[in-house]
DNA sequence: GCTAACTCGTATATTCCCGTACGAGCTAAA
DNA sequence: TTTAGCTCGTACGGGAATATACGAGTTAGC
């Protein structure tokens, strides 16, 4: 039941290549135009209109598709072992996708109800608040602040990071160590 | 010099409100249109384009007025001491002002050129950078990761608590208490 | 009280984008 | 080879926002 009328090929591709146009965009500005986001896929603006109708439409599926690979990005992660390890592991798969979703999220914060959003947005910061938890547990990470906000913490590190790799602001080697470290940091328990 | 023709006292007294309503609209809204800011500050639309022609000449207005006010607080931060306490101090000062410069800056960037906007905001991160180039000097700020990394790190978690405020995910009480935690546990040297 | 400065409404031009309508031409799939 | 699905151009309408033009009324400051 997945489709109700057969699709023909070529209209998998172009959706697939709209899709991928759109999460490049947006992914670099929210606001990016129909137009621009059906140049780039190489179709016509009506193509596009064809397969999403509404604008919302085209940046559910490009935030769905992004946070979808994320998944399975992440889900292959090995969290076992050392949590401190194991965040580390997390944190640099974490890395590519960030840079791309921070932008599309602040696209799909102004089209999409906020109820949608966390639905979809949900599963990675449970995986590292889950991971944090069994950390806490071990007694390798700090308990001495909430957890929600040692979630959101770590996100905006790496969401500045990201920032700054994508403004070439910081002309520095390896900034996915710095996060690690910073996060580490973040994370382990006061002297 | 600094005016030409001499302005009268009522049109100070508008242009005072009316950038004072526009760092409230911007800060919370970086696209409130001219419009709002207008009706905010209680001015008819065509008063404001008398004193503010183009958007970004407002927009511009708004940052300086806010950096100024920005600089006058922080510079009567007492950095002496402990740099550790210090650094409480300064961020405790800088708290209130990144609630509302984060959403400004945003509005800023999408209308005044880098450099502009680079110039207007490298006080706050100088100073920042200096304290802790002191406190990395006495011994108690860790030296393993480079200096602008760790400021770009401080602005970002500042940035975060403060947005995590705005929206009121975040259901904590202490915030800035957080804050100061977590910039602390990154700033010392790792055992 | 005179004058320049200021306020501010209405109207209008422009620009940009979304979304719809119509229709001609192409192509995959049976 | 037929046909349903797909592509895509052009054109249009609507909305929102910026910015300009004109002009009448109001007020501060000398």
């Amino acid at each position: 039941m997945t489709t109700r009328t057969r699709r023909r090929a070529d209209a998998e591709r172009s959706i697939a290549r709209i899709v991928s146009a759109a999460r490049e965009l947006l992914g670099r500005d929210p606001a990016a135009t129909i137009d621009k986001i059906a140049a780039a896929a190489g179709v016509g603006r009506m193509t596009l209109y064809g397969h999403f109708p509404k604008r919302a439409d085209l940046v559910e599926a490009a935030l769905a598709d992004t946070l979808a690979d994320g998944e399975r990005t992440l889900s292959a992660v090995d969290l076992t072992g050392d949590p401190r390890d194991a965040l580390d592991r997390l944190l640099a798969s974490s890395w590519g996708l960030m840079a791309e979703s921070s932008s599309l999220l602040a696209a799909a914060q102004e089209v999409l109800s906020p109820g949608r959003v966390r639905e979809l947005h949900g599963a990675p910061a449970a995986r590292l608040e889950e991971l944090i938890r069994r950390g806490q547990s071990e007694g390798v990470f700090r308990t001495d602040l909430p957890i929600g906000w040692l979630v959101a913490a770590v996100h905006y590190l790496l969401k500045g990071a990201a920032e700054e790799e994508r403004t070439g602001r910081l002309d520095v080697d390896g900034l996915p160590r710095l996060v690690t470290a910073s996060v580490r940091s973040l994370l382990t328990p006061p002297a």
